[in-house]
RNA sequence: GGGAUCUUAGCUCAGCUGGGAGAGCAUCUGCCUUACAAGCAGAGGGUCACAGGUUCGAGCCCUGUAGGUCCCACCA
């Protein structure tokens, strides 16, 4: 005896349940099996201090349904899991929490502060890993990694050897991005360039020997004035030739610095003279260079000014702009200050402005390595979904800069570079040396800065398969299949992994990206703490059900397109699983009152040859869809055809035959209603794990007892232990009965037509009528004779009469007419001639317009000549569908005496 | 400065390679019909931003215009 089902579905109740029989099951687990076709996908690692928001849902989501879909198909499907040590965000997120203990990361010394870091770890880093599995993904957990596990490390410092060794990793002074709050250089990817109001500082510059003659310079940074090493002018420009190697004085520092020509100075812009400060400006950086200028910082690590600020020294750059400007306004030298909005250059994690500082820094050398990586999506071999991230990523690669990897963090991994104490050699090595090769000193220093973490984040597809050792999971399930991730990490990830995997194994890590956008709130802004406007994913499955959220995260959104978040659309969602599940109650109060038994292909009826074909088509689409990640499309189709044509159609028409015991079609319904409706969860089971979990499971009990449990692909076994493991449902052309289907169309046709009439005349639904059908036609007449169907479809029809002619109808009966029939309903105390009038003739209008436009087209014989013949066909049909229409509407309005 | 993208029903969005405008929500009208009121049946509502062009045919392709969003970029 199967459970019953209760009347509404319950998430809460079986999810917890549902998952921890998956885990138990090992149905997650994926070995080398070489016998099938692996399908992987690994999974973005989740920051180990973060919270499960709706970005990490959505991306989740899409990979699980990919993930199931694909071992449904037969695959040996492998979603290899992990979490990023997030270098940067956590460190800074522990030093915020020692702080508020009074503790500064220095007094812990690194050691220490690495065991409190490990300590966070290992209390923060499983939380988000339970989040994800309330999502229900299905990934495989028992393979869980982490960027800063053995393995990782192990491929980090291969990598770093490897690139060293060939001369694309190297130690430079350049000038770099430094963040003056987290004390760390950073990524130019990190940077993010906002909008600022500032000023636009004007200052004299007195020309040196020449008592009264000045140059005009603009600034929006006055304060780095004091590390100008040279004024800069367009070699072109008129106004300032005679001023090219001549000397100014640098105001308040009083030092003579030289004038002299780049044409990187732009003669339109500010006064067309620049002041060049090599060591607070990339640009003027290389015009340093190009004119051997001298480099001077005036900055310290916290961006305050140092010791060669003079007077300056210790304010904060902001300060010390206040102070200087106010100086130079009383020596006379400034001479006007205007407003200005420019781009001013922040730290992504925490928004302070950066600090362009000289330092000396690892860098990855980029001009060779980006070069495949761009061929790669050129050449086709990587495909980016949606198609315009083409155009983003060659932009990136185009204009790619060498990568800054070294930061001055402690939590991350530590350059294996090591400098001899004595002779100041460098040595990059996977193991600490016991001596300097050169000089055989013993005293060696590892370097004290550690990596970017996207460093790591780059090796995740391989190095999470055991790279560099050749194991048997990288030999299997590399290269993987498809990368899952927001459009917002191109740059530091995805772009950085594919280069990395070309460059260490030969071979792209994926050969598909699949982007997904931004989930916003209902009003279209970024979700975020500040806002706090952040809707947690979790509080959502609690009210509404994993399935739910799952299904409004991918269902009516575009591939790369951001989505807005409404509570309605999650109801909307619930309320799907809940028609599913109400809609499989009642299948599966019937079969457990009666036997399906054995039932023939000849056994079936109209209807069910006909919803059979529609799902078979089905299949076909949305397999194709998914095949090829247009996910939204394939789940909305679902949704159509199992509301709309199966509960709403094929389950009303199939009512009477369950109700009466003596109907010899009863079996043949069952059948199809359990065959259709088990594939109809399978196809859905990728979106709605749970609910399509529970119901296939209790249907199964059922059903086993009371069929032969043949199902009508192929006859394969429908009947397994979880939906989850059961085969994806495939297209077999046994199952396609395109006349049944037109049959079905008829009949829904008729059935809409009368209802339409009924509501329009206010008939109560409790006033029962006879209805006759009406036409001259042999199969017409038969398809609604055939059918118990279409009583069933007018639970208020009295009686229903099928004949040729309208013999024995009163004349003011009222109806409508359908292509090749007519039907009558006599309501004569309703009947009321001028709306039936009104209405035949609102019909006559309209076919009239098609005919025009059908006929238009078909008179025109450039149309004719180059449309498709198919298409003229098409047209034809409709054509003579039209005009045989209108004449039923015009005789019927003859009858009525019009 | 370069690039991408959007503009479709009151709201939020679909609309795949060009072949008679769709969904959800909202609104209006009836229904507690023995799976579901988290439901059923029906209805209203759109010059597909604007202007040209290509085509037998354009929401879809091309050009331009207007407005919005986003990304990239070293104009001090």
């Amino acid at each position: 005896m199967a459970k019953e089902l209760e009347k509404n579905y319950n998430p809460s109740e079986i999810e917890g349940r549902l998952y921890d029989k998956w885990v138990n099951k090992k149905y997650f687990h994926a070995e080398v099996d070489r016998s099938k076709k692996p399908f992987t996908i690994v999974m973005p690692p989740p920051n180990i201090t973060g919270q499960l928001h709706m970005g990490h849902a959505l991306d989740n989501t899409m990979q699980d349904i990919l993930i199931r879909f694909k071992r449904m198909q037969g695959y040996n499907a492998l979603w290899q899991p992990g979490t990023d040590h997030a270098a940067i965000a956590t460190e800074v997120k522990l030093i915020e929490s020692l702080r508020e203990k009074g503790i500064e990361k220095e007094d812990l010394g690194r050691e220490g502060f690495l065991e409190k870091a490990w300590d966070w770890k290992a209390e923060y880093g499983g939380r988000i890993i339970n989040q994800l599995k309330r999502m229900g993904s299905s990934a495989d957990w028992d393979r869980e990694r982490f960027t800063m596990d053995e393995g990782n490390n192990k491929a980090v410092t291969e990598v770093f050897c490897k690139l060293y060794d060939k001369g694309y990793i190297y130690k430079g002074s350049r000038i770099v991005n430094w963040c003056p709050v987290c004390q760390t250089s950073i990524s130019d990817a990190e940077v993010i360039h906002e909008e600022q109001q500032g000023f636009f500082w004007h200052i004299n510059y007195p020309v040196a020997g020449e008592e009264g003659r000045f140059v005009e310079i603009a600034t929006t940074r006055p304060e780095t004035l004091l590390g100008d090493t040279a004024v800069a002018v367009n070699p072109e420009d008129d106004r300032y030739k005679s001023l090219i190697g001549k000397t100014v004085i640098l105001p308040l520092v009083n030092k003579e610095i030289p004038v002299v020509a780049d044409s990187y100075v732009d003669m339109e812009f500010g006064t067309g003279v620049v002041k060049i400060t090599p060591a607070h400006d990339p640009n003027d950086f290389e015009v340093g260079k190009r004119h051997n200028l001298e480099e001077i910082n005036i900055m310290n690590d916290d961006a305050t000014i140092n010791a060669l600020g003079g007077k300056y020294a210790g304010m904060d750059r902001y300060e010390a702009r206040k102070a200087m400007v106010e100086e130079l306004d009383k020596l006379g030298l400034l001479v006007k200050v205007e407003p200005h909005t420019h781009m001013v250059g922040t730290h992504d994690r925490c928004k302070t402005v950066v600090e362009p500082l000289i330092k000396p820094q690892w860098f990855v050398k980029m001009s060779e390595m980006a070069k495949p990586a761009k061929e790669a999506v050129v050449n086709g071999t990587l495909k980016l979904i949606p198609e315009r991230m083409d155009k983003t990523y060659y932009n990136w690669l185009d204009n790619i800069r060498d990568w800054c990897i070294s930061r001055q963090l402690w939590w991350g991994h530590r350059i294996p570079a090591y400098y001899c104490q004595d002779c100041g050699e460098v040595i990059v090595a996977k193991e600490k040396p016991c001596n300097c090769p050169k000089c055989n000193c013993t005293e060696l220093k590892q370097d004290e800065d550690t990596l970017d973490t996207w460093f790591s984040s780059a090796l995740w597809p391989f190095s999470t398969l055991g790279w560099p050792d050749k194991t048997e999971e990288m030999d299997y399930f590399f290269p993987t299949d498809v990368l899952v991730t927001g459009y917002d990490i191109i740059f530091f990830w995805v772009i950085r992994m594919v280069f990395s995997s070309i460059e260490q194994t030969g071979q792209l890590p994926f050969h598909t990206v699949l982007f997904h956008g931004l989930v916003r709130d209902d009003q279209g802004r970024k979700m975020s703490k500040s806002l706090g406007n952040g809707i947690d994913p979790l509080e959502v499955i609690d009210k509404y059900g994993a399935d739910a959220l799952r299904f409004t995260l991918v269902t009516g959104n575009a591939p790369g397109n951001d989505m807005r978040f409404y509570w309605e659309r999650v109801e909307a969602s619930r309320n799907f699983a809940n028609k599913i599940w109400n809609a499989s109650r009642f299948i599966l109060m019937n079969i457990e009152k009666a036997d399906i038994g054995e039932v023939a292909l000849s056994d079936l009826t109209i209807a069910d040859r006909w919803i059979l074909s529609k799902m078979n088509d089905l299949v076909a689409e949305v397999t194709e869809n998914m095949e090829k990640y247009e996910l939204g499309i394939a789940v909305s189709k679902l949704y159509d055809f199992l509301w709309e044509e199966f509960c709403d159609w094929y389950i009303e028409m199939v009512k009477p035959r369950l109700w009466n015991d003596e109907d010899e079609t009863k079996a043949a319904a069952l059948w199809t209603l359990k065959t259709v409706l088990t594939n109809g969860l399978k196809l859905l089971h990728p979106y709605m794990p749970f609910v399509t979990e529970e119901i296939f499971v209790t249907l199964n009990e059922a059903a086993n007892a009371k069929s032969d449990g043949k199902v009508y692909n192929g006859g394969m076994s429908d009947i397994a232990e979880s939906i989850m493991i059961s085969a994806w449902p495939v297209y077999d052309e046994a199952y396609s009965f395109k006349g049944d289907e037109d049959a079905v169309d008829k009949i829904k046709e008729a059935v809409r037509s009368i209802r339409n009439i009924r509501s329009e005349m206010n008939v109560a639904p409790s006033r029962k009528a006879t209805v006759y059908v009406v036409s001259p036609k042999d199969e017409i007449r038969n398809i609604f004779a055939a059918s118990k169907t279409f009583f069933a479809m007018l639970g208020y029809a009295s009686d229903v009469i099928i004949q040729e002619d309208k013999t024995g109808i009163a004349d003011d009966a009222v109806s409508v007419v359908i292509h090749d029939a007519a039907i009558y309903m006599p309501f004569a105390e309703l009947v009321d001639v001028a709306k039936e009038l009104e209405r035949l003739n609102k019909e006559k209008n309209r076919l009239e317009g098609e005919i025009k436009r059908a006929s238009g087209m078909l008179s025109n014989p450039k149309f004719v000549d180059k449309a498709p013949a198919a298409k003229v066909e098409e047209e034809k049909a409709k054509l003579k569908k039209y005009t045989e229409t209108l004449e039923q509407v015009k005789e019927r309005l003859s009858q009525l005496g019009a």
